[in-house]
Formats: C-alpha cells, sequence, structure tokens
DNA sequence: GTGAAAGCGCTAACAT
DNA sequence: ATGTTAGCGCTTTCAC
C-alpha cells in the first residue's frame, strides 16, 4: 500500500506501463479499442501504483461530473429523508453522487444553494419542496442543466416533476371521514402559501366538504406547521371551541399524532368520540396507538422516480410524460371508524 | 438574463473589462490587491455577462474542493438524518458542501463510497456508523484528506471521532431500572458486532447487572435490529418465556416503542407492570404514549462537532482534542416506575 | 490499436 | 496594482 506522498497521476502510469496518456485513459475508461493484452498490463501497473483517478481533472476535461444536486428543505424530517434515499438509491444506480443541502423553504436560501451547484458543474439537479417563484425559474432556464422538481410542481413553468395529486388526496381522506357521517370535520392544516402541503390540501378538504352540502367554518379550521406540538395544541383548540367535534383531518401525520393524544388528554376516545385521519404516511403513523390512518404518499418513489427521469434528461433519452403524478391511496388503520359499508 | 450557449469564462470576462484573467481572478476571490476602481469595473462586467466561476476547474487549479464526503448507513433513519443535519449546518457555515451516500453498513459499499470520495478530490471525510476494519484503516491512511468518524470510536487507530460513551449510557440506563427494584430486566439489543450499539450498550447493561449481584440470564436477552416490529417481536418472546419480567432495557426507541405496544397487547400496563427505556431521544420518544423514558443523544451536535473538527483538520488548525465524548443523559419520562428516592 | 498534442477554466507563482 | 505564464490531471480529436 503507497504512503502519503505525491498522488499518482494518469501521466505516472502511462511511463511505467510504456504506453502513452491515452492508452490508459482508454483502459480506465473502458474504451474497447485497447489490445488485450496492454489492457492487462496497464491495468497491472495501475494496481502496483495504486493509481486513483482524479475526477475533478476528468470532470473539467469532460464536461461531466457525475454529480447531481438536491435541494431539500430539511434533511432532519422524515418525509424528506425518505424520499432522499430514493434519490439517492437510483443516483447510485447510475452511477452519480449526490450533493445535498438543507434550504428550510427560504427563498434566499434555495436560490443561493441552485447558483452552487452550478458552479460546481453539477450534471442536473433535484428541487424540492419549497413554492416556485420567477427567479427560480429564470435561474433554472438560464442554464442548460436539466432540473427535475420532485413532490413539488410548478404549473407556469415547463418544468418536469414528479409528486402525488395533493388536492385529490386530501378530498379523499375527508370523504372517508364524510362517508362516516360525521356533520363537523375540523382541518389541521400548514400554511396555505405552502404550493405541496398548504393550499392544494386545504382546498380538497372543502371541495368534499362542498360536494357533500356541508357548511365550511372557520371555527374548524386551524393552521399549524406540520409538526406533533402544533397538532396537539390546535386539537386542544378545536375541542375546546367546537363541542359538538367528531373528526379532524390533518395534513400531516405528526400533527394527527398530536391531535390524538389532544383528544385523549381531554378525556375523549379516538376513533370512538373522534375520527383523526393524517398524511404522508410516515413510519410514526404505525407506530402509535390506535394506528393512523392517513393518505399514503409513497415517499421513496417520488425520489427514485424522479431521479431516474432526471437520468434521462442528463443522458438525452427520450422522455415521455415530464410531469408525473404517482399513485397516493387511503390507508385506513385505527384511527377512524370503520365503514358500515365496509360490511356488505 | 443570457440565454442558454456557451458558458462565459474568466477569460471572456477578461477580454470585455480590459483586464487581465489574474485580475479577474483576484477579484472573485477577494484578493484585497486591486484597485478600487478596476474592481468594480471587473464586477460590472461578470453581472453584465453573466459570469459564474466554474468550481471544478478551480479545483483543478487550487487542489481544494470545499467538498466533504459523508458516508453514512442509512439516511432514512431518523438517528443518523438528524446528526446529518448537523453535519450540513456546520459544514454551510464553513463554506463546504456535502457529498453524500448510504452505505447500508456494508463494509464492501463503505469501501468503494470512501474511495469514490477520494477520486472526487472531497477535501475530508466524515464516516459514520459501521464497524472499522483493517481495510478502512488502511484506505484511509493510504491518503492524505483529513477524516472524522461521527457516532463510532476507533480504538485501534489514531483516527479522531466523536460520540458518546456508549457503555456508560447503557449502563445508567439500566441503574435507573434496578434502582426501581427489579429483580429481571431484560435487554433487547442490536447486533454485538456493531461497535456502537451492538457491544458497547449490551456490556453496558450487564454491567450494571453485575455490579448489583443480579444474576444475567440468556432468557432475558434478545437481539434485534433497531426497528419497532423487531422491538415488539422480540417483547412478545420476551413475556412468554418469562412471566416474572418486569422491566426492559432496548438500545433504540424504536424497539422501546414496540416493545411497549407488545406490552399492552398482552394485557399489561407500561410502566405499572412493566418499565420500559429506550435509546437515542428520536423524536417518535415524545410523540407515544406513555412518553418513553430514553437515553438522550446529543445526534445533531454529534454532527456538529464533528463537521467542525473535520473543518480544523482541512485548515490544518491546532486540534488539542481529537477524540471527543459527548455528554450524554438520561431523559426520564413515564415508561418507567418513578423512584421513590426522588421524593426526598 | 496507439500516440501526440491541444485544450477544459482556473489559480498561483513570478514579473513588472 | 496588474499582467504573463505555467501548470492542475484528464479527455479527446486527429494522425499514424
Amino acid at each position: 500500500m503507497e504512503k502519503k506522498s505525491e498522488a499518482i497521476t494518469i501521466y505516472d502510469v502511462a511511463r511505467e506501463a510504456g504506453v502513452s496518456m491515452a492508452t490508459v485513459s482508454r483502459v480506465v475508461n473502458g474504451n474497447p479499442n485497447v489490445k488485450p493484452s496492454t489492457r492487462k498490463k496497464v491495468l497491472n501497473t495501475i494496481r502496483e501504483l495504486g493509481y486513483r483517478p482524479n475526477a475533478v481533472a476528468r470532470g473539467l476535461a469532460s464536461k461531466k461530473t457525475t454529480t447531481v444536486g438536491v435541494v431539500i428543505p430539511d434533511i432532519s424530517n422524515a418525509f424528506y429523508a425518505e424520499l432522499t434515499r430514493g434519490i439517492e438509491d437510483i443516483a447510485t444506480m447510475y452511477h452519480y453522487h449526490i450533493i445535498l443541502s438543507n434550504s428550510d423553504l427560504n427563498q434566499e436560501k434555495e436560490y443561493q444553494l441552485i447558483n452552487a451547484f452550478f458552479e460546481k458543474q453539477v450534471d442536473g439537479l433535484l428541487f424540492l419542496g419549497g413554492e416556485l417563484t420567477n427567479l427560480h425559474r429564470e435561474t433554472f432556464s438560464a442554464s442548460t442543466v436539466p432540473v427535475v422538481l420532485a413532490a413539488t410542481e410548478d404549473d407556469t413553468a415547463q418544468l418536469p416533476y414528479v409528486t402525488i395529486n395533493q388536492k385529490e388526496a386530501a378530498k379523499e381522506a375527508t370523504q372517508v371521514l364524510l362517508e362516516e357521517g360525521h356533520e363537523h370535520i375540523a382541518f389541521i392544516g400548514e400554511a396555505l402559501s405552502d404550493p405541496v402541503t398548504g393550499y392544494p390540501r386545504y382546498s380538497g378538504y372543502k371541495e368534499a366538504l362542498l360536494e357533500q352540502g356541508k357548511p365550511i367554518s372557520e371555527k374548524r379550521i386551524r393552521i399549524g406547521d406540520g409538526r406533533y406540538r402544533s397538532g396537539y395544541q390546535l386539537m386542544t383548540e378545536l375541542i375546546n371551541e367546537n363541542p359538538d367535534l367528531t373528526a379532524v383531518f390533518a395534513t400531516s401525520d405528526e400533527m394527527a399524532v398530536g391531535a390524538i393524544h389532544a383528544v385523549q388528554d381531554q378525556g375523549k376516545k379516538v376513533p370512538t368520540d373522534i375520527s383523526v385521519i393524517g398524511f404522508n404516511n410516515i413510519p410514526l403513523s404505525s407506530q402509535v396507538r390506535p394506528l393512523l390512518s392517513t393518505i399514503n404518499v409513497p415517499m421513496y418513489d417520488i425520489g427514485a422516480v424522479a431521479m431516474r427521469l432526471l437520468t434521462k434528461y442528463m443522458n438525452q433519452e427520450q422522455v415521455d410524460t415530464s410531469q408525473v403524478y404517482l399513485q397516493h391511496h387511503i390507508e385506513i388503520r385505527q384511527s377512524n371508524r370503520v365503514m358500515l359499508k365496509k360490511e356488505t
């Protein structure tokens, strides 16, 4: 094993093996135009010298870095962590590496990150989360680097994305509750300005109620931050202000679980007194009692499919659908009442 | 805004601004040796042309990539996700980017990743998780790139690391249980071969029992995979085979929560009938009922401190302690009985 | 099948 | 304060 010294370059290998740099380059890159015997010879001296190609030099010469940038709101959030796993697995499969940075949904930071990644000459960019402004779009289109949005959509521009239909999913959750016969269904959502978790889910909730001719009341609507604490708090308020409440739909599992505990702390039972449905189906939802009924979002798949899509763009492959909606479904567990209809 | 075309280089800026490349390079890098007026001129044409420095070329010329590699077992695991957040925050603070890859604790994969990161010319490497073999050590020492271990330790080699004292922590958890007066305390651990979550925690458990003269019985020891399911399953077995069991220490919060539910499903109560204590203090532990008593591991800090330490090595700064143990503490909540002593 | 040589876009002496 | 000039380590025509 070589000790710490000046790094071995392709030139050293060439000299040592008695061939040219070009030939060494060819065997390193698996170019078939090399006589087996010389290939073997080169491979041997590579091993002897402990030669390790310099990816930076290669990147400069070839204009490819086999690296993709990932802008993510917060890696410590279970939802994004799982999604990132999907991204990384597919990236590995296609021999790409991932540069990861948290944006905290801060537009200024997002903008900086995108630019920093472009400076690093990423071959592609995956953008997750935040709202897309014109500044984002301009930056994207000023570059030739392919960009794919994950768990985000973009109506205005033609950016490719992969996500689920947020509004439909929220609507379905609300409908399940409606079918149980509840008169009053509360909503614990997230900032309406958030184009992913905010408005679309709110409007799905609203639409479901409207279709059944149920009144929408501000009294039953609360906006939290998606975390457990806010779910707990908001649900406590909701119960106090709405004694007749029998169901709630929360747009995140953490908030839903917080809501369940709030219900219990008020001396009521889930689902006997109050039904609760969450959103995302993060591991937490099947690690609490009662098990949380929730919308299953294929987080891993969103990441995986988005990354796969990105590889197609990077390889200039033909892509048929650039805006893909993955299938969601409602996972009925124990936090809502069983539908009578089911018994037929 | 410039349209997609050939990228603007430092040379274009120099020509356009009527200065040399060196001068442009100086202003881009904030070198003070530039007359204010020419600096301004250069800055202007940079803006006009939409020039964006090419980090790859810079990396090749300067032999610095401002990138650090992170080898992590699994980003979708709450523990590592939080730790990664700590790493990333400090990295950003010091203007580094992070290349992230999952190893799944697979040694072959770890080895490949380390080499791939070296090829990418990372300025430093953060290694988390797995067991350190001689192959790892050789690879590390064959390179001049500084390496720091996070949440892992290394007794044999002189690699720097930041972690907590696993054995002590496990011992404390067991002692808390012991102080409650339990005769039989079960242990749900993880593969003993794991140098972080495995053997050290097991030996802490054992040592605590031994010190109190309590017998150690195989009947009360189970090895799981750290996840909820295995905690549930193993606890179910434990209860069936040990009717006299009144306490359990699990080396992960997920397993501990699984254990709690197993207890409940057997018609017993936590902590009245059985006390349970977990390990890590991931968010889950304060999102279940009863709230889980657990060992608090400063995950974020481990990542942050490790990254900070790495920056010191990368800048060749003086470092006083290269092996740091962060403080852990036991977080008593509701899954174990309150100690009578406390009432005095 | 193999080699020579011209870059890739930038930094870092070294001059001036 | 600014310019000139070598590289950095590799890929990639283009010859042979």
